[in-house]
DNA sequence: TCATTTTATATCGTATGCGATGTATATGTC
DNA sequence: GACATATACATCGCATACGATATAAAATGA
């Protein structure tokens, strides 16, 4: 009596995905401890470095993240000396995210660090470029599914 | 000046996964919360619905995860009355986690719960064949990584 | 204008996820 | 059998990640 493909456990998407996620987090711990960093902190430097001085929506938007996971990531990055925040003049309920000069300058040397350690796997390179795509769309149907459910709940 | 692609938020491979992990937790939440149930917590009873009587290491291999992580999640288990805990009579270190009743009896109300949601997205099945192959490599790949990381500082 | 509603953050409680450390039990070696 | 080592689990501290709630400021509208 063999169960239905889908639902054991090794065949699983979802499990794939939530497998890789904690993989990578812990390739990434390597390079980043040095630095005082963890992962969601990196990315919101990656954020930054893309683009200096966003509003904290606009990153709770690029990153997926809710502000209940976010804010206590910024003010993490605030007290280490990563980035500042001020309100804006503007709107004086947003919130301006900036980096310090310690972060603009850090920026090549981390990014160094991380291309040296994955250059260690060169199958990661191969691997990638369809696979990033594929969970490109995979991510836009989640989060539509996501966004979907309140309205569901009327069909 | 634009900047190494790999090094793009939004290119990112670690990214895309870890965007793709939150919101599978996500989706899954809306299932599994009313049966009192958190994703981790699900993979559990999964990996025991595939084999019954799991001693914890053999769990822990299993999800990939870290007795840290795993006892809170197993104890949460016992107390809501999904598994029970025993130590083994061969090896007194070892714990033996075995379904309840309940959990036997509620497997099938989740797992169709659960593909009634899925359903609901056609495009996930049709996006998922080639994915979870290429999404299990990477997850070879990645503990490879992790596991190499310790004789790495000897290179 | 002024009450209502929306929006941007902040805070809180719960549940992971990890590395580090502690403890009891097996195992291997002599 | 004694003892060093390895293994299985437990516990702790730190850092997310989420939903729910709170708060202040902006936008809306009668």
């Amino acid at each position: 009596m063999k169960k239905i493909k889908a639902f054991l456990l090794e065949d699983q998407l979802c499990f794939a995905v939530y497998k890789a996620a904690n993989q990578f987090t812990k390739l990434y711990r390597q390079v980043l401890e040095p630095f005082g960093l963890t992962y969601p902190q990196y990315l919101v430097l990656l954020a930054l470095w893309e683009q200096d001085s966003l509003v904290v929506k606009q990153i709770s938007e690029k990153l997926s993240l809710g502000i209940g996971t976010l804010n206590p990531i910024l003010n993490k990055l605030v007290d280490k000396g990563w980035v500042t925040k001020e309100t804006s003049s503007k709107d004086k309920r947003a919130v301006i995210i900036s980096l310090t000069e310690k972060a603009r300058a850090t920026e090549t040397l981390i990014t160094e660090k991380l291309m040296e350690k994955m250059a260690h796997c060169d199958a990661l390179t191969v691997i990638d470029g369809d696979l990033r795509a594929q969970l490109q769309n995979l991510n836009e149907l989640l989060t539509q599914l996501n966004n979907m459910e309140v309205k569901d709940e009327y069909l």
